[in-house]
DNA sequence: TTCGGTGTACCCGTTATATGGTACACCGAT
DNA sequence: ATCGGTGTACCATATAACGGGTACACCGAA
């Protein structure tokens, strides 16, 4: 599976895994009805407790994101995908609106903020016209 | 003084008033030369420990912002300005990279985003021609 | 000197995170 | 029925972060 744990970061590990798993349904990499992999293979694949990865499992299974199938695993919802991109969505404007609050706070010229968005957005997004 | 804490965020308090003090120096709300209010006066007056306003004023210390005057108090210091704006640039991009790391994650489009921001831009500047 | 104010160092309790280990109930395949 | 797999529920421990409390050394002014 395609998981990147920061193991040193101010981030719980469970939570990196739980926000993890929402993109990635909300991009589509993970489809209703898909198998997530189990929490033993998971640990041993990423050197991590086993009670890590099942705390991030109950989370997301709190969170209405993925089924458990008692003794077979746990499964995304079919109804996962509006749910995943909705608290994308949230987690994108909280953290911009994060940003934006510091950089006005500080006094950050407006000009100078939208350059650093635009810079940093061809920066990531390979180029912007895709 | 005008220091806004959030006791029950995920962000120590100390690091919160690391961060404003330092966005006030960027800012010019603060000025080289200027004092700093007591940790005793501070800690009552948003009804939080002494040690953690010292703890907060030692991470300012050591990041050369400002400086210990035995008996006095803390004085911020005169270079402190290009510094303080240093590190609100670094602080807004690493936030801005971070959200946008999220959205391309979660498989927001480009327009979406911008949109978002653009938004976010206009709510938080007032409108955005000042 | 005395006194009130300053930063600062030290100790301690609480909480959250993470790990390790064990055990249980359930399912599908053999 | 048996076996290996699954999630789940416990328990205990270690570590770090965070915040609270107390006491100390220092300074300037009265």
């Amino acid at each position: 599976m395609f998981f990147s744990i920061d193991a040193d970061g101010d981030i719980p590990i469970y939570e990196q895994l739980v926000r993890q798993v929402k993109l990635a349904v909300a991009d589509g990499i993970l489809v209703g009805g898909q198998m997530l992999p189990s929490v033993r293979q998971l640990a041993s694949e990423l050197a991590i407790n086993s009670n890590t990865i099942a705390r991030a499992y109950q989370e997301l299974q709190a969170d209405h994101v993925v089924e458990s199938l008692r003794g077979r695993g746990m499964v995304v919802r079919r109804d996962a995908v509006k749910r995943c991109t909705k608290a994308r969505n949230s987690l994108v404007a909280d953290g911009v609106r994060r940003a934006l609050a510091d950089a006005i706070s500080g006094g950050m010229s407006i000009d100078e903020l939208r350059e650093l968005f635009e810079a940093e957005l061809v920066r990531q997004s390979g180029n912007g016209k895709p």
